[in-house]
RNA sequence: GGCCCCUUCGUCUAGUGGUUAGGACGCCAGGUUUUCAUCCUGGAAACAGGAGUUCGAUUCUCCUAGGGGCUGCCA
């Protein structure tokens, strides 16, 4: 068996939302798991798409998410060049090597006479007309022209476009890796354009084209493909190329309703549906991005590695090289997937609380320059008190203020829940008690802070919150014995004071 | 409309010709915790419908319904 060789193939017409990741990740991790190749092909052959700034996006999207390539147009490599429109000059022979065998023929159609035939057609009672055998003969095309007029209109350099030449009543089968056997009858499928008035190729001549130059062993796409893999098969069969392994994935659904994921779901529901965020250069519109919103890459693919996919165990949380491991396109599902954001955020939140303390100090560091004169030790220690109750690494940041600063201002439901009129004095023979204290360490704090309750017969719920909210503001947190323990004494006892001067 | 694909809790899904149909997210309740979060325990929650094959179908076949994709000189 010859070595695996998968692409991602996108077409730069702008940012790539995050089913087009999902693609390029499966294609990674099956080529990984096969010790194949990976490689990245810019489909560019439609140049009135063609959007400013969308191949950098693509690429900077994937590595983002760590999805590396063996071969692209960054990186170069023995089957380039790796866009299509520096391929241009090469498709034409393949598109005359059809014509040759008569699989294909020119057709002269207008646009205008296109849509004349259309509407034709379907005043006789045909909903979606197609340019098929039943139509071709009466169209301006090299079947139905004589051979006088197609070389005269040649010569003169009529505008034209090359079309595959659909056979009559022919079964097409496709063994797909996913779905199994599709059958398709040749009658149903059109005589598709392979070859443009421009000069350039159209996806379907330039795909099949590019994978079997590039040597592609296995063509794993997305379902919005499958309705012209028969055309794809039947290209490779013409050519008499051997058809590679195809594979095609379940969609991407919105979380509601009907349909494939959009960029209008993401904006109407609340949540990004591409990886980094998208400057738009013509709208100057901007879209979110997983990334920017404060999301671990790892979890991103990983939840995205289960859209679709499952290892049929009860592990959820991958890593990269555990999905590289455990990836199969067998176990890949048939049906789309429904995006679930709540989930989405959840595996954020694995993939925090996984992290030592250590780790997201840094990566606080890399993001927050509130955070950067914090010596990363004592960024660590707050982290791993504060780590369990966050989702993101902004939010835990955030909500650690107090580490390192007084509070500002007290929650007013906990001050109207729980100080009385005896908080004053209960707070200050809190303070009396710590500075009597010789050590003041977290356990010491505790034991004093309990025998101190024990002493004077006062309710745990009741003292605590009190000395929470003078030391942190709020009503929430880690054990106020580690905090603390971290402030030390002078501080702690510094904020009691203001707290009770402030509150009462 | 035509062609193709799909159909297990709200969502992602596991699963087998005979199971109390399993897990995860979310939700609810209880417990642990000073609080919040975590954690633990429990709960509600699904085989789209109909026919057939079979001793027996969620599982196999067919039909229906529903959903999705495609139907461009876009990819």
């Amino acid at each position: 068996m010859s070595k695996v060789r998968v692409r991602f193939a996108p077409s730069p017409t702008g940012p790539l939302h995050m089913g087009g990741v999902r693609t390029a990740l499966y294609n990674y991790l099956f080529a990984k798991q096969h010790q194949g190749e990976f490689i990245l092909r810019i489909e560019d052959t439609d140049q009135t798409r063609y959007v400013e700034g969308a191949e950098d996006y693509i690429v900077e999207s994937l590595s983002w998410c760590d999805i590396t390539f063996d071969e692209s147009p960054q990186k170069g490599g023995s089957y380039g060049p790796y866009r299509q429109s520096e391929r241009k000059s090469l498709y034409r022979q393949y598109a005359d090597k059809l014509l040759e065998k008569g699989h294909a023929y020119y057709a002269f159609d207008t646009t205008e006479e296109l849509d004349q035939m259309r509407e034709r057609m379907k005043k006789a009672g045909v909903p979606s007309p197609q340019y098929n055998a039943v139509v071709r003969d009466s169209m301006q095309n090299s079947l139905s022209l004589s051979q006088d007029e197609i070389n005269q209109r040649l010569e003169r350099g009529d505008s034209h476009v090359i079309r595959a030449k659909m056979p009559r009543n022919e079964e097409v089968r496709i063994q797909d890796e996913i779905r199994g056997l599709v059958v398709v009858n040749t009658n149903n499928l059109d005589d598709k354009v392979l070859f443009k008035s421009d000069g350039m190729p159209t996806y379907h001549l330039a795909n099949v084209v590019d994978d079997y130059l590039m040597k592609i062993t296995h063509v794993i796409r997305g379902e919005e493909w499958l309705p012209s893999a028969p055309l794809h098969t039947l290209l490779y069969q013409f050519f008499g190329w051997d058809c590679p392994v195809f594979a095609h994935l379940p969609l991407i659904l919105k979380p509601d309703g009907n349909g494939k994921l959009s960029k209008r779901d993401g904006d109407r529901l609340g949540f990004p549906v591409f990886p980094l965020q998208w400057n738009n250069p013509q709208t100057k519109e901007v879209s979110s991005g997983y990334r920017e919103e404060g999301y671990f890459p790892e979890a991103f693919t990983n939840m995205l590695a289960f859209l679709g996919w499952n290892p049929g165990t009860a592990q959820e949380v991958f890593s990269m090289d555990q999905l590289i491991q455990t990836f199969s396109l067998q176990r890949v599902g048939k049906s789309g997937a429904k995006f679930d954001f709540d989930k989405t955020k959840w595996f954020n939140q694995q993939y925090l609380r996984n992290k030592s303390g250590h780790t997201l100090a840094k990566l606080i560091q890399e993001v927050e320059p509130n955070s950067q004169s914090i010596d990363v030790a004592t960024l660590s220690r707050v982290c791993d008190l504060m780590k369990e109750r966050a989702t993101f690494l902004k939010e835990l940041w955030l909500s650690s203020f107090f580490f390192f600063e007084r509070p500002k201002q007290y929650d007013e439901k906990v001050i109207r829940k729980k100080w009385n009129e005896n908080a004053s004095s209960i707070l200050t023979t809190v303070v009396n008690q710590f500075e009597s204290m010789d050590e003041f360490n977290s356990s010491e704090i505790e034991q004093e802070f309990k025998s101190l309750l024990e002493k004077n017969k006062w309710n745990l719920g009741q003292v605590l919150p009190l000395f929470r909210l003078a030391v942190t503001g709020s009503g929430k947190g880690p054990s106020m014995f580690e905090i603390s323990d971290f402030l030390g004494r002078d501080e702690v006892v510094l904020r009691i004071h203001q707290a009770i001067e402030e509150i009462s």
